[in-house]
RNA sequence: GGUCCCAUCGUCUAACGGUUAGGACGCCAGGUUCUCAUCCUGGUAAUAGGGGUUCGAUUCCCCUUGGGACUACCA
């Protein structure tokens, strides 16, 4: 029952990519996640992109300045490697050494009119601890002397994440942040800040991490995922909502199957899971199988439709690709499948005449039950070319013969789908209508 | 290397001191059936190891081991 709030956090310039934002409003649009707040919305509290507010960060970074809870580093780049490097080689923690933290006012001063270029550093404390509450861990302890001293404003002026951040939360009045458990070694450093500024510090919930079937850290920097590629290849947003929450997430019951709606009613905080889940494609599979199953044909078929266009096939006749989508359906894990499944019903598919055979039958006996089947077949009117008029007549005919279904069923069904593995036959004839059924009934008899 | 997090079937997870350790996916078997899929029924499979605490530990504590994250003028 709260906001959510969408804000941009492009203080990394380097990193911006054209059209990110639109694409990033598409795909949560997609799945169904809308915002309350943010840079295409209205709100109270814009600007909702971080490189709008440069003068908000100035005006908070000048006041920590001020009371010296902060301070300027001029340090060079050169300078910060080669102590990183010997640190490394010595296997200490790579940490910034605090040189300038002592430096005179008069030489601040000096440097800065000789417009020697600077960023602006946190103080951390030197001794102590710093105990931070995550709602789904609990209290973490932190050695106040393990924290490093971090870069708050760059010296190209922007701020960091870890400033940015914070000075927002707290203007925007954040209640609760749910970020991914990579941020928990910054997370003293943020309460830190806090405390420097005499703020309340949100609710934090540290969301276990999802990593990949390697065991890494599931990330899109790493090319793992791109939601744009699930959606493409027919996962239905339905089924990756589903998926998604109960990776990390269990309700109250073994309930399995959850909607959004239901979602927005069930979840809580404390549902949360603390260790790491791996992304497993087999239950999304899953999920989108149950999913496609659940959709009406027509829905199914308009969501289909795109996949068999893209192939080529010229979609006219919305009766016929509605059956042509049933006959795939139950079969279906995503909706680029319909393309594969459905394809013996577009081309007729090339086979061997044995496959024709059914059990013991050979080939003559397979062509001789056809040849029956066929002229009873023949008999039916147009009309009455529906799948259960099909099955209830050629049933009992075969059952008057006192045959086997398989001896009839088998032959007309690879007559007609050229498949050892399909449809039923009274599904497929009643799909593909009398006039093909016929046509592809003469060609096997050939 | 340092800091921090995590640890139940192969995977996602339930059991918040007392259960034959439950559910789902997967897999296997059976049923329905002309085949496949769907559907139904059943089965397989786990508390990482070692110490404590306790009448009793999956559950609380410690150690070990394993996995992960962070360690940037990136987020």
């Amino acid at each position: 029952k709260g906001k959510f709030i969408l804000r941009l956090e492009d203080t990394d310039q380097k990193r911006e990519i054209e059209g990110a934002l639109d694409k990033l409003l598409n795909i949560l649009n997609w799945v169904g996640i809308e915002f309350d707040e943010g840079p295409h919305t209205t709100g109270n509290f814009g600007p909702y992109v971080q490189t709008e507010r440069l003068n908000v960060y100035k005006k908070h970074i000048d006041e920590l300045l001020q009371e010296k809870k902060v301070y300027r580093c001029f340090c060079t780049e050169e300078r910060l490697t080669d102590m990183r490097l010997a640190q490394e080689a010595r296997k200490e923690a790579p940490r910034y050494d605090k040189l300038c933290r002592h430096l005179s006012a008069s030489e601040i001063n000096e440097r800065l009119k000789s417009g020697e270029p600077f960023v602006i550093r946190q103080k951390m404390p030197r001794d102590g601890h710093v105990i931070v509450h995550d709602e789904i861990r609990g209290d973490i302890d932190f050695k106040a002397s393990d924290l490093d001293d971090q870069v708050l404003i760059k010296s190209n002026g922007i701020p960091t994440y870890q400033f940015a951040n914070i000075v927002d939360d707290h203007l925007m009045q954040i209640t609760h942040v749910t970020r991914g458990d990579e941020w928990l070694s910054s997370f003293p450093k943020n309460i830190l800040l806090y405390q420097a500024f005499n703020w309340q510090p949100p609710k934090y919930i540290h969301l276990p991490l999802i990593l990949n079937k390697t065991g890494g850290k599931l990330s899109k920097r790493q090319g793992d995922v791109f939601a744009e590629q699930f959606r493409d290849k027919g996962y239905l947003p339905e089924a990756i909502i589903n998926f998604c929450a109960l990776l990390g997430w269990h309700g109250k019951n073994d309930q399995e199957i959850y909607s959004l709606k239901e979602l927005e009613k069930s979840f809580s905080i404390d549902g949360i899971g603390a260790s790491p889940a791996i992304f497993d494609l087999e239950k999304l599979d899953y999920y989108n199988g149950y999913y496609i199953r659940q959709k009406s044909i027509t829905q199914l078929a308009e969501l289909c439709r795109p996949y068999l266009e893209n192939t080529g096939h010229e979609i006219k006749d919305q009766k016929k690709l509605e059956g042509f989508v049933s006959l795939a359906q139950d079969r279906m894990k995503k909706l680029e499948d319909v393309v594969e499944l459905t394809d013996f019903l577009y081309t007729e598919k090339q086979y061997e005449q044995s496959l024709l055979c059914w059990k013991n039958l050979s080939v003559e006996d397979a062509k001789n039950n056809l040849k029956l089947i066929n002229s009873e077949l023949e008999k039916i009117e147009e009309e009455n070319w529906q799948k259960e008029y099909l099955e209830n007549t050629i049933i009992s005919w075969i059952k008057e013969q006192g045959m086997k279904n398989g001896d009839y069923l088998w032959p007309l069904r690879v007559a007609l789908t050229g498949l050892k593995n399909s449809p039923g036959p009274f599904e497929v004839a009643s799909v593909l209508g009398k006039n093909e059924s016929l046509l592809r009934l003469e060609r096997a008899l050939k």
